[in-house]
RNA sequence: GGGCGGUUAGCUCAGCCGGUCAGAGCGUCUGCCUUACAAGCAGAAGGUCAUCCGUUCGAGCCGGAUACCGCCCA
């Protein structure tokens, strides 16, 4: 079997194959054995209306990363996926999409996108909630498959058999067992309150859910006459049209200027009832003139105030935002016109004052971006102070552990903080609501069976309740619902709690902490031990990515361009814990060349490969299948050379830095420790050094054990590449011979090497051959002659160091691309050897003697430059040695280094003295031809 | 208004418990189509670690203040 390897990557070409067999082949399914380890995380629940963006990439990278990790470590994981049901967002496509069946002719855009969406509206209501739910379940069949396809395609490795949707029949019979007993036991009431309400998406919403924006308005100042005549007050509004449904003045009770209004009645302007003036706390002196219209019905403030003042409450303004009745004249009228006319009537009757430019922050629906009315209606509450204490003492006490560790003090203080959940939507697309009221006696039943009769008048005529549940209601329960709750299932058993959860922070309160409180509250204990908050992406100029910024990027498609390996790993090397990711073309570009590095070493290594004979592929087969032992450093059946002790050593030591990051949440250092080792230790270094071994087609016994070592030190190394980089790694891993039961590296160990191939003594050799090298390459380049083969001198200090370079002078003529290596030792001065030195001096000096070619001006600059900074270095190392506070207080292992370090520079130093005495001085250079 | 975070090379960012920490990637410059890779190879330049004060034998690192930027909550 040949190889035919292309010399450029291409990910197309062998991605979609990859993600189809891990998928079809269902590598990812936790075993049957509950007596393994596990390692289980569910997925944050990406809304089904929605396809993959990059922060979900960001996410899923990071996620797939950590399940690939622990499942090569052995572990039986369990990664399951799934979708929300969003009621908002799924009724407000299907409203649109009905829409545009009725109006087809219109041209797209955002304009006709709002008229289909009201005319859509108004046939949803006209073809009853039944037909309309089965629309959108047809949508949801249609459409809902986006994301679990484009995460098969990114190479997610989750269970898709356990695969969950928050309005499956199974999770729904979960939702409506948590209401009841959260009914049942008081923690969930009806109420009429003040809610948020977006008369766009005609719904309640949460605290949450509405964000805070900055904008430009005015203070108008509205005369309020006293009811007997005499005189008027003063008061600022900036929502003048909710005067209308004014039932008081308020001014604080310790501001003298109205001291003698409190008690007397003002005349409400455009009404003409009378209203009282009262003292309450609330009211900031400092605000306008002090004293402020109260409008119970339409500001929570003002709600709070007339609740200790029991005052009335006159809803003006209705659902969509028009007047009501109640609004007299102006019934009717949307609000923003009924505030026109208000004002204008109010000028007219020359009782405004006067307005004012004014900065006013207001609550915008954080979907539609509707500005928020606050609203009087009967809603469904749920109590969250009972809930939160325990949810608050699990993370105070460790039993959840939050990373970045900044986090957690934002999350208790959300906690101590908490307010009570506005749970009811005024949708349908959702889990309604399990509750009947009575039209006979107006009881209101809560249950998780329809119920036939009134519990307390007998009567049959039961209404149910029309609302449904906010969608993050469903999202709480998550982590134990989809594993089969309320019913005590072996998946439940051994799944909960969760090891892991990761989300970004935007959602921490809307489901991390509910999820929390919930898991605690049902299953007396934590949804998961960690939770991890991964950054935000942004663009190359830290900007947030918006649509309509027009600065986003889409994974598919950069996928598609760059191959997701490269985005992968481009992500995940960025992704340091609690910084946000400056995402750009030329990262990834950067890391799409780190695939075709990574696939131009398999192309050398497999041509290569291809001309062993058919004998020599079938023991390499059998050398690379993983050991009991793993790899070890010193097998004698397989001499190593240095530079195979090196670069085992440094797997080893790679694999361990990485495994650290890895637990930590570290993912930019596991990338880069991976990613700098491939490239710059195995590629520039060991395939560099051993390539004359694998190219020539020697049949000596060493051209087989040079095979061995370099194609499991590449297995090694792909197997740690292959959480950041699933689909290069596995398609390299089956090019190498393999033996017919291999399924998948990613069901193969992460670790290949054994702990007994740390050897510093070969990395301390190593390290000193490429130091060697490399000056050789400087001072070639310095010397004018970077093209040329020219002869060089390398002086050394101690006889080890000497055999050591004279052992590998063929491999330094090579990689230094010289012609010949003239080696001299020379014998050291005991007087001025440093009497605390223990270590054979490894300090070396090069130069190259090519009379004929050399400028040897230029040489003996490159020294001298050289020389200065080692005295430099020398002369602070000695100041620091003879700060007699720095030797008595600092520990004694810093003084020893800092003593060593100053015996190798001396060494260095005289080294470089003697190089620079044995060159030919100017005279001579000049003499040169 | 309350709270949190940031400021390190031209750009984007690492830098853990104060002592080989002045680092990476990209970009720039120089030289190379060296038979795995020009998406490459070899080499180089570039930083008063925002500013000031303090703690310490020793400070990007710890403390305080200032400036600028950002985020969250109200």
């Amino acid at each position: 079997m040949k190889n035919e390897i292309p010399k450029v990557y291409e990910p197309e070409s062998i991605e979609p194959r990859w993600a189809r067999f891990w998928a079809e082949r269902r590598l990812y399914r936790p075993s049957e054995e509950a007596s393994r380890p596990r390692f289980c995380l569910v997925i944050p629940p990406p809304n089904v209306t929605g396809s993959l963006h990059i922060g979900h990439m960001l996410e899923h990278t990071e996620i797939d990363t950590l399940m690939r990790w622990r499942r090569m470590q052995g572990l039986d994981v369990l990664w399951l996926p799934g979708t929300d049901h969003a009621s908002i967002a799924t009724q407000m496509i299907v409203e649109q999409e009905l829409g545009r069946e009725a109006l087809p002719d219109l041209p797209d855009g955002p304009a006709t996108r709002a008229t289909w969406r009201r005319e859509g509206q108004r046939r949803r209501l006209e073809m009853g909630r039944e037909k309309f739910l089965e629309r959108c379940w047809q949508w949801k069949e249609a459409s809902g498959g986006t994301i679990r396809a484009q995460m098969e395609r990114l190479g997610a490795s989750c269970d898709w058999t356990r695969e969950r949707f928050t309005m499956d029949a199974e999770y729904s019979r979960a939702v409506t067992e948590v209401f009841v007993r959260l009914y049942e036991e008081g923690l969930i009431y009806r109420g009429k309150y003040i809610v948020n309400w977006c008369p766009r998406c005609r719904t309640a919403v949460s605290d949450l859910e509405v964000g805070h924006e900055e904008r430009a308005g005015k203070l108008w100042f509205i005369r309020y006459p006293f009811e007997d005549g005499d005189g008027y007050l003063i008061v600022a509004t900036t929502r003048p049209e909710t005067m209308l449904g004014d039932t008081a003045v308020a001014v604080n009770p310790g501001d003298g200027r109205y001291r003698a209004a409190v008690g007397r009645k003002v005349l409400l302007p455009l009404v003409g009832c009378a209203i009282p003036v009262i003292a309450d706390d609330f009211v900031d002196p400092e605000f306008g003139t002090g004293a402020v219209k109260v409008t119970p019905a339409h500001d929570p403030n003002d709600f709070e105030m007339a609740s200790r003042h029991r005052l009335p409450r006159r809803v003006v303004i209705d659902e969509q935002g028009r007047m009501t009745a109640e609004a007299g004249p102006y019934q009717g009228l949307d609000r923003y016109e009924a505030r026109k006319k208000v004002l204008e009537d109010l000028a007219s009757q020359n009782l405004l004052e006067k307005e004012q430019e004014h900065t006013l922050t207001m609550g915008v629906c954080s979907r539609c971006k509707t500005v928020i009315e606050p609203l009087l209606s009967e809603q469904w509450f749920m109590k969250m102070k009972p809930l939160a204490g325990p949810a608050a003492r699990a993370v105070e006490q460790g039993r959840i552990r939050i990373t970045p560790e900044n986090y957690k003090k934002i999350y208790l203080d959300w906690m101590k903080n908490i307010h009570d959940w506005c749970i009811s939507r005024q949708l349908w697309w959702g889990h309604r609501i399990p509750a009947w009221k009575c039209k006979a006696c107006g009881e209101v039943m809560v249950s998780r069976e329809t119920p036939v009769t009134c519990t307390a008048c007998g009567h049959e005529t039961l209404q149910p309740e029309d609302d449904v549940l906010d969608t993050w209601f469903s999202s709480a329960l998550w982590p134990f619902a989809t594993l089969g709750w309320p019913d005590d299932t072996p998946d439940l058993r051994r799944f909960y709690p969760n090891d892991l959860m990761i989300m970004g922070f935007d959602i921490l309160f809307f489901w991390g902490a509910r999820m929390i409180m919930l898991g605690l509250k049902f299953m007396k204990e934590v949804p998961f031990r960690e939770l991890y908050i991964h950054a935000l992406v942004r663009d190359a100029e830290r900007q947030k990515m918006s649509k309509t910024k027009g600065n986003v990027i889409d994974p598919l498609q950069i996928t598609r361009r760059y191959g997701t390996d490269a985005v992968r790993f481009a992500l995940a090397i960025s992704a340091a814990p609690g910084t946000d990711i400056a995402f750009s073309q030329d990262k990834i570009e950067s890391y799409r060349a780190f695939a075709n590095k990574i696939w131009n070493a398999g192309r050398f290594i497999l041509t290569n490969m291809d001309k062993l004979p058919e004998s020599a592929r079938e023991e390499l087969a059998t050398a690379l299948e993983p050991r009991e032992q793993a790899f070890e450093a010193t097998l004698t059946d397989e001499p190593r050379s240095l530079a195979d002790q090196w670069i085992f050593s440094r797997l080893h030591a790679v694999t361990r830095e990485m495994e650290e990051a890895l637990a930590a949440y570290r993912f930019h250092e596991a990338a880069y420790a991976i990613y700098h080792f491939f490239w710059h230790e195995f590629c520039d270094w060991y395939l560099e050094w051993v390539k004359p071994e694998i190219t020539q087609s020697s049949q000596g016994s060493r051209a087989l054990s040079a095979w061995v070592n370099l194609t499991r030190a590449f297995q090694t190394a792909l197997h740690l590449l292959h959480p950041f980089m699933p689909f290069i790694t596995e398609e390299l891993w089956h090019r190498l011979p393999r033996q017919p039961t291999d399924v998948s590296i990613s069901l193969a160990p992460f670790a290949l090497v054994n702990p007994k191939a740390a050897n510093s003594t070969a990395e301390t050799d190593f390290r000193l051959l490429q130091d060697v090298i490399v000056a050789l390459r400087n001072a070639k380049a310095e010397a004018g002659l970077p093209t040329a083969s020219p002869a060089a001198k390398v002086m050394v200090e101690s006889q080890t160091t000497l055999s050591l370079v004279r052992l590998h002078e063929s491999v330094i003529i090579r990689l230094a691309g010289l012609k010949e290596l003239e080696l001299a030792a020379s014998v050291r001065d005991k007087s001025l050897s440093s009497p605390l030195q223990t270590e054979p001096a490894r300090a070396f000096s090069v130069s190259i003697i090519d009379k004929a070619r050399v400028d040897h001006q230029a040489e003996r600059m490159r020294l001298e430059k050289e020389k200065t900074k080692l005295t430099q270095a020398l002369a602070q190392m000695e100041r620091q040695l003879q700060n007699r506070q720095f030797i008595e207080r600092a520990p004694k292992d810093v003084v020893a280094g800092v003593e060593k370090r100053r015996a190798e520079v001396a060494d260095q130093l005289r080294k470089l003295n003697e190089t620079l005495d044995a060159l030919p001085n100017a005279a001579d250079c000049e003499a040169a031809p």
